[in-house]
RNA sequence: GGUCGCGUAGCUCAGUUGGAUAGAGCAUCUGCCUUCUAAGCAGACGGUCAGAGGUUCGAAUCCUCUCGCGAUCACCA
């Protein structure tokens, strides 16, 4: 039971005591800085029950807690907020409580299980800026899934199959010359999506000419010999052709190297890969079984579809006329999959904002079709990433590539730091780790401070900051307790039981004890966004402590004990919640 | 056109049960390295919370309308 659940009971009490009234509602809040107080009833709503003035029902309340709550040292009373001033008692006990428990904040894990998905690439061509958004939001709302109490399984589809492959398949034919990732010294990734630009220069070469020849630009479009080669071999590909689906393999392969590599710079995995190429023929029974319980109907030239215009929504096919599935069908397959494989209750799928209306369908499909699990549903839908010059787009090469976003960061790190020159006794490869653990951790924090919502207006001139609200800033501040913590020599374990705390010790301590409603939040909200804001606000509630106040300098052992231990529970937090937004911190930096 | 999302300081963003004088960072300007790491601290400057109505003791927050930006409404995925 939190100090909020007490107060509420007391003040009922107080409430029925003085004034003989049972309340509707408590209110309170965190008192603000210009008051004295730590929290604040609002009394106000009181006032439809209780006919008195806002300040005399304040001073009764306030009077009364006082007298009943050992907690509780002082009050005052402004206009309708009766400010309530916590003892420092309540405020050691607490950090007593907490200073050692290493899962602070978190939930054990509890009955409930999720499947999150992300990344979800295609393998014609390299993961970019809008991806890394994608897998960060992805792979930090798993974490803080998890420790709210949730058994979380990591997943990527891989959109293994379809005409966009064959693009890159068809072009590297043509033009390849039998290059591979090893003899070009390229990652396989980018090796396969610079035979997707091909194709889309040859095509465009190939359209124009026809256009040239009076076609017009529909009929050029699909006339195109090159795209109608591509569409021959999607079609072998479906038939199973031997030589298209070895060549198939392999230059999937090389971008799932390719992938890989990416993924572990990034600091993301997953738990199962499901491959498009298996699961997009998943959903056909579905729909036949939709159209006996009639959710479904079918048209006159056999295809089958969904009326959703009652919802608010439109009719929406989910098989084709010529009974091939279409997007639709496989969602609803490959979810009714999962929940078979895993023993789910609910999925998140990251997926851009794009896909809303999509995925607003699938769940309503899946909660007609009457699956128990639909309700828990959740579609994290984040803004683009846009560029000062307007969208990404890969096949006109305007696109930030991850690969050298991160070494871009990696690179800056790198400067700052040598600018700095605070690392001697580093190695080299020390060095270089280090600088990675604060390039990324500048450019996840970066993304991950914004809420997922918000399109992010990416500035590749204007480079990622270091100083202020960022990522480094906050491993900064932990890099520097713990230097205090390597100083420290002595044993500062003792738990302190009776101290009078100073005005920036009690602000941390406040701090600290939001960290676990703060979990429980953002995982309700799938926001990674109000982690970091609250890891900020501790941090820089930290430095300032920091900055105002002797730590080890201190003549007082207590104090010096006292002081250490919260500079240590404070790192604590620090480290976990970065965990949660999966950035790392330095020990040194 | 219908639907959904967004609009807060010059820029990037917080502001989630409606509460007190709307908060940070960057940028600009002042101070602070002889004491625990100055990627820091202390401070100044900066606001028609897109606009107009409404509900309420009280609205950036809830409702309605208008404007602006974006997305979406495919037998593509």
């Amino acid at each position: 039971m939190n100090v909020q659940d007490i107060l509420s009971a007391q003040v009922n009490e107080a409430v029925k005591n003085i004034f003989d009234v049972d309340l509707e509602t408590v209110e309170f809040q965190p008192t603000r800085k210009d008051f004295e107080g730590d929290i604040t009833l609002v009394t106000f709503p009181m006032l439809r029950q209780i006919k008195t003035s806002p300040v005399k029902l304040g001073e009764a309340i306030g009077q009364y807690l006082v007298e009943n709550n050992k907690d509780i040292s002082k009050f005052n009373v402004v206009q309708g907020f009766l400010n309530i001033v916590l003892a420092d008692q309540f405020y050691l006990d607490f950090f007593g409580s907490m200073k050692d428990n290493t899962s602070f904040g978190k939930t054990p894990e509890g009955e409930q299980s999720i499947m999150v998905e992300y990344s979800s690439p295609n393998t014609n061509k390299p993961l970019h800026l809008g991806h890394v958004r994608n897998n960060l939001l992805g792979y930090s709302v798993a974490e803080i899934l998890k420790a709210s109490g949730k058994k979380v399984y990591k997943t990527q589809i891989i959109n293994d199959r379809g005409i966009h492959i064959c693009k890159s398949m068809l072009a590297w034919q043509r033009f390849g010359n039998d290059e591979t990732p090893e003899t070009s010294g390229l990652k396989g990734d980018k090796l396969v999506g610079n035979y997707y630009v091909k194709f889309d220069k040859a095509y465009k070469e190939e359209v124009s000419y026809l256009l040239a020849q009076g076609k017009t630009e529909e009929e050029a479009k699909a006339e195109a010999p090159i795209l109608k080669d591509a569409q021959e071999m999607l079609r072998k590909w479906e038939a199973g052709d031997k030589e298209v689906v070895e060549l198939w393999k392999t230059m999937n392969q090389w971008v799932y190297n390719g992938f890989e590599e990416t993924y572990q710079k990034l600091g993301v995995d997953f738990d199962k890969n499901y491959y498009e190429s298996d699961t997009y023929l998943l959903g056909k029974n579905v729909v036949a079984e939709g159209l006996e319980k009639e959710v479904f109907y079918r048209k006159d030239d056999g295809s089958v579809w969904i009326d959703l215009t009652a919802d608010g929504l439109d009719e929406k096919i989910v098989l084709r006329s010529d009974g091939t599935a279409v997007y639709m069908t496989q969602d609803i397959g490959t979810a009714i999959q999962r929940v078979k494989d895993f023993h789910i209750n609910g999925m998140v799928y990251t997926v851009g904002n794009e896909q809303d209306y999509h995925f607003k369908v699938l769940f309503l499909i899946l909660k007609k079709l009457g699956y128990d699990w639909a309700d828990n549903l959740y579609h994290l839908s984040y803004g683009m990433v846009d560029l000062p010059t307007g969208k990404m787009k890969s096949r006109e090469g305007t696109v930030v590539d991850a690969d050298d976003l991160i070494d871009e960061m990696n690179a800056t790190a790198r400067k700052i730091s040598e600018e700095l020159g605070k690392l001697d006794g580093y190695s080299a490869a020390e060095k270089d780790e280090l600088y990675h653990i604060i390039g990324l951790g500048a450019l996840k924090y970066y993304i991950l401070k914004v809420d997922p919502r918000k399109r992010i207006l990416f500035n590749p001139e204007e480079s990622v900051d270091f100083q202020g609200n960022t990522g480094p800033f906050i491993q900064y501040t932990y890099a520097r307790i713990q230097s205090i913590l390597r100083k420290a020599e002595f044993d500062y374990s003792q738990p302190i039981l009776a101290y009078n705390l100073n005005d920036k010790e009690k602000e941390l301590i406040k701090q600290l004890q939001l960290y676990p409603e703060t979990i429980l939040l953002a995982a309700e909200n799938h926001s990674p966004a109000l982690i970091a804001n609250y890891t900020y606000e501790l941090v820089k509630v930290f430095n300032s402590f920091y900055q105002n106040v002797t730590i080890l300098g201190t003549e007082d052992e207590t104090e010096k004990k006292f002081r250490v231990q919260l500079s240590k529970a404070v790192g604590d937090v620090i480290k976990s919640s970065f965990e949660l937004l999966g950035i790392q911190v330095p020990e040194r930096m």
